[in-house]
Order: C-alpha cells, then sequence, then structure tokens
DNA sequence: GTTAACTGTAAACGGTGTAAACTAAGGTCT
DNA sequence: AGACCTTAGTTTACACCGTTTACAGTTAAC
C-alpha cells in the first residue's frame, strides 16, 4: 500500500467528517445557535440521521465537542507558556492561567459546557491531555527550579494523606517520589483557586466592573505567591500579569 | 368581602397553581426528568398551553424556578444559621456556609440551574433576598462583633474603591458608612472562595474522595479565619464544621 | 344581568432526537 | 474479475418538544 496515498483511506475519511462535523457544532454553540442534530448536518450538505454514523448519539456528539474543546483550550495555554522563556517557569504558569481566564471570559458557552457541566464530565477520565495535566506539569517544573517548601503527608490530616498517596484525577501523578505527594495537594489547592475564580467571573457572581477589571482574578494570584514561593518575583509577575491582560 | 374567605380569589388561585407548576418543574428537574411543559402539565393534569397563563415562555418559566430555588436555598441557609446562638455571628456564618455546600452537592441539578447559568442571571438583579444577600448580611454582623480590620479605600487600587464606593451586585450595600467600604472588598473575596470552592466541588474537578471528606472545603475556610478575624476562635469553628459535616 | 376577564382545552405548525429500511459506493477476498 | 461485506448516506416515520390560535366554560365586576 502507498504509504502517502493522493486519495484518502476510509478511516481518514470517517476522521476527517468527524473532524468538520464537531468543528461546525462548535461554530454553531459560539455563534448562540442551538446544537441540534439537523443543524448541524444542514451545515455541512447532509441530513441528520447520518450523523449517527460518527456519534451514537446527540449525547455523545457532545461530549466529543466537549473532549475538543478542551483539547483547544490545553493547546492554547501551552502556546501562552511556551511565548515565555523556558527557563522562567512562574512566567509560563502565570501566562498559562492568564491564557486560560481569557479564553473562559470571551467563550463562556464553550467554558461551560466542558467545566460546569453535570452531564459531561468524562473530560478528565479520557487519557487525552487536557487543561488539568498541563497545569500540574507546570507546577511541577515550578518546582524543579524554586524547590518552595510544601507539606509532609505527616504534616496532613491521614485521610487527605492517604488520598495523595495514590491519587485518582490527575492520572499522570501516579509515578511521584513519596517526598512530593504534598506538591499535589499545593496543586489542588491552586487548581481550586483557579476554577473558582475563573467560573465566578464567567458566571458573572460578582459586579461586572470587578471582572472587568480582573480584581478578583489578581487577588486569586496574589495569593498564591506565598505558597509557590514567588513572593520576591511578585512585582516582576505583577508586571506580567497586567502586560498580558491588557493584549 | 369577608377577610378570610373560605373559597380562595382568583389572584390566591394563581399563586397556588404557579407555585405547583414550580414545584412540579422543581421535582422533575431533581429526579432526573426534561423539565418540559408537556411533563410539568401532565404532572398537573393539565394541557401545556394551559401553563402560559403563568409563564411567558419556557425560558421564563425556568426562571422563575431557578427564582424559586434561589429563595429556597436562602431560607435553608438562614434556619442553619438561626441553629446558632444569635450572639455567635461566627457560628452563623460557619453553619449557613456549611449548609450551602451541603445543599449544593446534594442537589447538583439545582445548583447548575441557579449558579452556573449563562443564561438564567437574572437572580441576583431581582429583589429577591436571595443567596448573595443573606451572606453579606451575616458578614456584617460578624463585623460588628469583632471588628476585625478591614482595608481602607486608600489602600486599595482606585479603580476597585471606585467600584466600591457605589456596588452594584449586591444591591443592598448602598448605605454603607464610608469607613466600612472596605469590608465589601473583604466579602467579595469570601464570596469569591465559598463560591468557587463549592462549585469545583459539584462538577467534579477534583479526586471525588477529597469531596467526600471535605478537604478542599475546610482549607478553604481556614484561609479565610485570618482575613475574618477569627483565628482565636479556629480551634471552635474546626469542631463546629466536623460537627456539621457529620450530620 | 350583562359583560369582561380569566383559565382551561383541542388542534395545528415547525422543530427535535432517533430508529428502520434502503441505496449506492468502496474495499476485500478468492 | 466477480462475489461479498462494509460503509456512508438517503428517505420515511414516530414520538416529543415549544408555541400559536381559536374556542369554551367559569368567575368576578359593573
Amino acid at each position: 500500500m502507498t504509504p502517502a496515498s493522493p486519495v484518502a483511506t476510509r478511516a481518514e475519511q470517517h476522521a476527517a467528517t468527524t473532524a468538520r462535523i464537531v468543528a461546525a457544532a462548535r461554530s454553531l454553540l459560539v455563534n448562540g445557535g442551538e446544537v441540534s442534530l439537523r443543524a448541524i448536518a444542514r451545515e455541512l450538505g447532509m441530513t441528520a440521521p447520518a450523523l449517527y454514523r460518527y456519534a451514537a448519539s446527540h449525547e455523545d456528539l457532545v461530549r466529543m465537542v466537549a473532549i475538543a474543546i478542551d483539547a483547544d483550550v490545553a493547546s492554547r495555554i501551552a502556546e501562552a507558556a511556551d511565548r515565555q522563556r523556558s527557563d522562567d517557569p512562574a512566567g509560563r504558569l502565570i501566562a498559562a492561567t492568564v491564557e486560560f481566564r481569557q479564553w473562559a471570559l470571551t467563550n463562556r458557552e464553550e467554558f461551560a459546557l466542558v467545566f460546569t457541566n453535570v452531564d459531561v464530565d468524562c473530560v478528565d477520565e479520557i487519557g487525552s491531555p487536557g487543561t488539568g495535566m498541563f497545569f500540574s506539569a507546570l507546577l511541577f517544573t515550578l518546582w524543579e527550579k524554586h524547590q518552595f517548601p510544601i507539606p509532609t503527608l505527616a504534616d496532613l490530616e491521614p485521610g487527605l494523606a492517604e488520598i495523595l498517596r495514590n491519587p485518582q484525577v490527575p492520572a499522570d501523578l501516579t509515578d511521584v517520589p513519596e517526598e512530593m505527594r504534598g506538591l499535589v495537594w499545593v496543586l489542588e489547592r491552586a487548581w481550586s483557586r483557579l476554577y473558582g475564580t475563573v467560573t465566578l467571573e464567567v458566571f458573572r457572581h460578582v459586579d461586572p466592573r470587578i471582572v472587568e477589571q480582573a480584581h478578583l482574578f489578581r487577588a486569586m494570584i496574589e495569593d498564591q505567591a506565598e505558597p509557590l514561593g514567588l513572593v520576591d518575583e511578585l512585582p516582576r509577575l505583577r508586571a506580567l500579569i497586567a502586560d498580558l491582560l491588557a493584549r
């Protein structure tokens, strides 16, 4: 068989059409339209039942869209981090964090679909290179450079220590040495701060001007400076945040 | 006219039927069913078009349901606070906070409808005795007793100070004296912590065991002890939290 | 006692997810 | 090359959805 066949094989065709379906669904989602099977099919010049060759149900299709969105935001976050120097993990973490917030605020429907959905929570379970894993990787490289103090498992409650010994949700943390398990707790706490603040901003449960001027968001990051050992770099990071937010 | 008429007047009938409609919709929501007009009408032995005498549209009906849920959780929070001594505002705030979390975790669909909904965000705007106002009232009485230090407007960024001078979202804060405006900022930060943590737990973006054992939730409350001047009472409050969570 | 407002029904329209039968083309095997 | 199976798409059909319209019965008001 020719490895670079000019005409696509059937599996490639299937994957390409699947991608077009997901893209059409996302386009409908962000443009305020209903993400119905018929609307998607109309966008592609097909009929609705044809979509059942690519998704088992409407719910399954929405799940595919959510996974695609999660992968998309993960890549955007990675690109934002890569715009910082590779020997500056703090700057990379800040850049990724700000990018996550800006994306969430400008794509509220997509954010709601992926991050505040009771039904579609399989995003974390799937072994995809999702948002959560990327943040955890950023934090680990940050620690490698700054070596800020982290709690030992003995310092924490026994139940919590047991959880950290074999974590489940970030599936890539299975081979973390014992003395660094406390870093997973720092990670969870930092992620909860970021997730919570962004969700609050997206759903506008504060004064809109506070969102606009990012007061809560910046205060949240400043809170994280101490547990992440970034107090010395705070002035520099503050300027970086202001620069990134102004774009 | 007889003031206590045995047969209800038409306005009362209308209000009663409206309440039954909202109750049926909530029952369908929590039982996983679709909250469709036809399903609601079926529950009440009516036909779907009859509901248009009580709600202008399906979206409007959902908004009524959201408002009812918000009022319900507000009253539940108030009852939880009233179960504490009236001269213990810290205990009352803790009790209300724990109650809010427990309610959110056991009624995820209702929580999602009211607190993480892009469309239905009128709950705050309506002059209802909602959740937000109640928490702000609790925090103000807490300050009246403990008089913990709060930032002055001069300490904060000019833009933030300007927002706090005439806040919009908690509409009941119009007559707060100048020297206590910083408390509004403390309130917003505390609310963002509570909202963010509970939302994270509801949508399970952490290890389920961390939710089960309330590690993040308790850590979040302990974080709030210092800005709310509760470090001295922390041991007592810790025991209270454990007691409330065990119920 | 008449009139108007209110509360419900029945019928209908366009739209939705989904299942079944069917057709045409593509790929695979002997 | 021809037989055969798989795939991707269609058409048709069903039950359900939100919503509108026209209509009927009850109830309050003048």
